[in-house]
DNA sequence: TTGTAAGCGTTATCAT
DNA sequence: ATGATAACGCTTACAA
């Protein structure tokens, strides 16, 4: 900046207002600098300018699951929203890893970013929530609940969602539902069970907890085939599985295969959500579906208000809808 | 930092070097130090510690189809081996858009990054090559080649794939195979030319050029339907389709179940990469596979092989092997 | 062993 | 309208 400035023969001074198009300077010497500029090929240091606090105008965005397909959508929709209003979306993994998360977080901060998006791995880490609150940049939650006060949160409704498909299977006669689910302790996995039994409670219908097969973490691909497994050989076998994640649908169909369990005839299955695998297989599988590139958008759209709103702390939470795809997985029994 | 030193009664010079661990600071002053930053909770500035050119043990991830699971595992992979070696990842998605390109690749230099793993979109685009030429961090090109010496690539062999899954085709019988691909201008759509025309050219069988479907940007869903259902409705229909590219099997199949057409008595169908959906379809696909979490890893391992010693910009070029797995898509004709 | 002070590249507040 | 200069938070010669 030195040398432009001497090229020009003015002060740095000048510079920074040219190129910060502050009003009140000469064409003349506007002119001068601007030559210098491209002469030099200088360009200013982003590093610099964030230790005069300056924004940063980049977001970061911290998920958990990089194998979960959804994020791509959700990174895509936030990012279409953002680079739109002039920001950069960042993206880092935390692989399930609550340090990992803290390290982010740090990092956004100390890079000076002006806003984060966020799926916690865990809600209740008191380490990772620590790091959030000492943060300096809104933070909006995405298919999370915290109990930070400023966070806001995007989340699809994933109780509706449940508590249909649960009616549907209801409806169609089934009375031993399993429910396959993973992350018991976040607010998707709370709002599924509750959905899945108000649904039961609505119709009076008990639910045998060995049908109850909700895992603690995220439910791996193994964790669908076993339970699937399972469910299959017991000596009242469910009728019908409600496989709510991502990575379920591949081990319930292996599994039916290999037990030789035709769909729907000898077991009905819903699954979350929408993909390639439930719209090709055969029977094509009915699915409990919502915009994961809605919820990013969304998600987005809230932190954009905030930045403009700095003082608006007002606690939003945003609900996507879920619907119901009827395919051929499902039958009356 | 000039707080801590008051309250511990030192300089800042002195508070630098005990946060730094240089030797040569009495044991005495370190633990007054240490406790003042305790009670103060301070934690050294990383953008003032950039301005001072410190290594900021970040690297940069630039991709450009976030729809491409692929790349989860890649990314993956690559931060496996970072996060183990103490880097931290950062990922920033192009969509495809060289200016989103050139803005990631301004801002990972501008904040410092150490290193770039990079998947250009546009080999030869001028604008991206020069702000690659001007990063002052290495660079390694995933599943790309460009021009710029300095730049170590990390490709899976898709010639060898290509020309194995050909051959393949051709020894069952087939003469009129249809080559379904992407990215005609990017190192892995020429591979995959390159193979495809090789294994030809072995057993002298000439290519109907009607039966090449080189799409030049990336093959979309829509891409591989459309042309599926020409290559089936041709007066000389293809006997066997090589759907290369994550996208395609989809529309493949799609077309095939729209026309009537069985898999693998009408058509034989090999496609890469594996999936779900290739593994569990009816019947299950022939496919080129390579594990993408390896390219990751390798890429972040020539990284730091590149960081650990800045000098040696020896031009290195590591390739990932792929294998051919058997399923029931092909038959012989 | 520790303190002092220059310097990193900007922006902002004064003067002029 | 422009220049001089302090300040941002740190590292590092150099001095003590």
């Amino acid at each position: 900046m030195r040398d432009v400035a001497l090229l020009a023969g003015v002060s740095v001074g000048t510079v920074s207002r040219v190129v910060n198009e502050v009003p009140n300077v000469s064409p003349a010497v506007r002119a001068k600098v601007r030559h210098a500029i491209d002469k030099l090929g200088w360009k200013p240091s982003m590093v610099a300018q964030n230790m005069r606090g300056q924004a940063s105008r980049m977001i970061g965005f911290i998920f958990s699951d990089l194998e979960n397909p959804l994020y791509a959508s959700m990174i895509k929709g936030a990012e279409d929203v953002l680079t739109q209003a002039g920001y950069l979306l960042i993206v880092g993994s935390s692989n399930h890893r609550p340090e990992q998360e803290c390290s982010l977080i740090d990092l956004f901060d100390q890079r000076q970013a002006d806003g984060l998006i966020f799926t916690i791995t865990d809600e209740d880490n008191p380490a990772v929530l620590e790091s959030l609150a000492g943060a300096r940049f809104p933070v909006v939650m995405l298919e999370r609940d915290v109990s930070v006060e400023t966070a806001g949160a995007v989340i699809a409704d994933h109780y509706e969602g449940t508590l249909h498909a649960t009616r549907h299977l209801l409806n169609l006669g089934h009375r031993r539902i399993a429910l396959l689910a993973g992350g018991r302790n976040n607010r998707v996995g709370r709002d599924r069970l509750r959905g899945f039994t108000e649904a039961h409670r609505e119709q009076g219908v008990e639910i045998d907890p060995c049908l109850l097969r909700v895992n603690e973490g995220i439910a791996e691909d193994a964790f669908g085939f076993r339970h699937t497994q399972l469910l299959l050989s017991m000596s009242e076998p469910a009728t019908a599985i409600l496989a709510l994640g991502r990575h379920l649908l591949r081990g319930v169909l292996s599994a039916c295969r290999a037990k030789g369990v035709r769909i729907p005839q000898d077991l009905s299955l819903i699954t979350t959500n929408d993909s390639e695998l439930a719209e090709l297989a055969q029977p094509a599988v009915t699915v409990i579906r919502y915009s994961a590139y809605e919820l990013g958008r969304e998600a987005a759209h809230l932190l954009l208000q905030r930045l403009a709103d700095r003082d608006n702390w007002n606690f939003s939470r945003i609900h996507v809808p879920t619907e119901l795809v009827l395919r051929d997985s499902c039958t009356r029994i």
